[in-house]
DNA sequence: CTTGACCCTGACGCGACGTGAGGCCGCAGG
DNA sequence: CCTGCGGCCTCACGTCGCGTCAGGGTCAAG
């Protein structure tokens, strides 16, 4: 096949065929004398895989990445589009039930708070964090390990391990609040109960690790606007906690 | 608020707000001596709704041409992006569904087409799209009635126009695949039959309107690529039968 | 042997920001 | 009082994923 009939049929311009070639993620594997690029079923298998992947958000060079990957076969592929499509789904779900209740309000008369309204885009556990995170810590250990529990967590688990982080949260918001310093005691155990927490639901979390973790809350703008949105000032609060925390241990 | 604080609820970068306010789209009711800008609680109405119309994949500049249209008021911004989320949701739950027959096919050792395969692409009836028709042909009375009549249908009502679209498109790639030329009385019946299709089901379609369509299956890649994956060459031929049928009555 | 559709390779443009650079607030601590 | 230090400001250039010509070869049908 021939550019124009496979950008036809995967519903993609010639030009992004083109480009896709230039860059390396989709060399079509033969050309004609002339030079007109030639797609086999093998090509379009990969293509069909790119746009998948593209449409979730993957930046195209990842997208390569986890494609070159050997140690990935397709089924591998196929488990992993599943998972972030489902992913997709329950955000969308969660929009709509937004965008519903805001409905509901204005038909009432009521008017939300900011924070309820921006609720959503706050609530980021999806999908596009799941790919990035993915780049980041893909095959690490911690990520493996982290994989495979929460996939074995049923939806009352998952609410579960959210209402015990929102409980730590919240009471690192009070601690804040109160005016206690970031490296007192009590902040310190709140940020140990933390590391336990992400131990006990996710992966081993040493205190090198958490300490890591602590950095990317006020390096991260997306962990940042997370806390801040808890409560202003409590990213740099809880950083600070968890390095006084780790720091405690160490020494 | 200030830029920081608004960034951090929102969960958007510093930056993002920035560029919104230079091109126009988000404009900080007002500004400190200092030059620091000042953003009110009408503000973040605003940027909770241009967040949620970027999301849906609508460009700034039309974001910016829907938030200032004076004559949609907040509920109908709100009835609007409910009807876009559907959309989507709709789509993914579709996309959902093909990866599982490909998973299921998979490991029952069958190997779908080609076609099969890319048709969740190729659907496009979805939002992508919705967006797109609305900054093309919104205001227009074909557009207002389509939307109208579109809105009143049942799922069955929609997957009997399904069907019907269906009919004719296949009818159509038969004559093709006959050999019969565009502009034989097959050809153009099927063309006519085409635009009476389009006139009971969505909008009153008059012949010049018609030869406007079939002109745009082949200059817009888009419906190119959803007629091409019907048969090949089949988006030159129903725009030249579209065209011949036109002329037919015209003349 | 022409014609028209399709293909090629540059190369520039664009949208939506990212990412510094260089410099001005503003307020807590010495 | 001034000195940090984080936050804010405005340029201004960089990036990503293509869109869009420009200039020219290719191929099947008539």
């Amino acid at each position: 096949m021939n550019v124009g009939e496979v950008a036809a049929l995967a519903g993609v311009t010639v030009r992004t065929l083109h480009h896709y070639d230039r860059i390396g993620l989709l060399t079509p594997s033969g050309r004609t004398a002339a030079g007109y690029r030639q797609y086999a079923p093998a090509d379009l298998d990969r293509l069909h895989l790119v746009l998948l992947y593209r449409e979730l958000g993957f930046p195209l060079e990842e997208v390569a990445t986890l494609l070159d990957d050997p140690s990935a076969d397709p089924a591998e592929h196929l488990r992993r589009q599943h998972r972030l499509l489902r992913d997709r789904l329950e955000r969308t779900t969660a929009m709509v039930a937004a965008v519903e209740k805001e409905m509901e309000a204005r038909s009432m008369g009521i008017s939300l708070t900011p924070e309820e309204r921006f609720e959503v885009f706050g609530d980021w556990l999806p999908e596009e964090y799941a790919a990035e995170a993915e780049e980041k810590w893909g095959g690490t250990d911690a990520w493996a390990q982290s994989q495979q529990r929460t996939r074995a967590m049923t939806k009352d688990d998952w609410l579960r391990v959210k209402a015990e982080t929102d409980d730590v949260e919240a009471r690192f918001a009070e601690a804040l609040r109160s005016g206690v310093g970031a490296d007192s005691a009590q902040a310190m155990d709140l940020a140990e109960e933390h590391r336990q927490q992400i131990s006990r639901n996710f992966y081993d979390c040493g205190y090198e690790m958490h300490a890591g973790l602590g950095r990317m809350y006020v390096e991260d703008e997306r962990f940042t606007a997370y806390y801040e949105r808890i409560a202003p000032g409590l990213a740099q609060f809880v950083s600070a906690a968890i390095q006084a925390n780790a720091t405690r241990h160490g020494s």
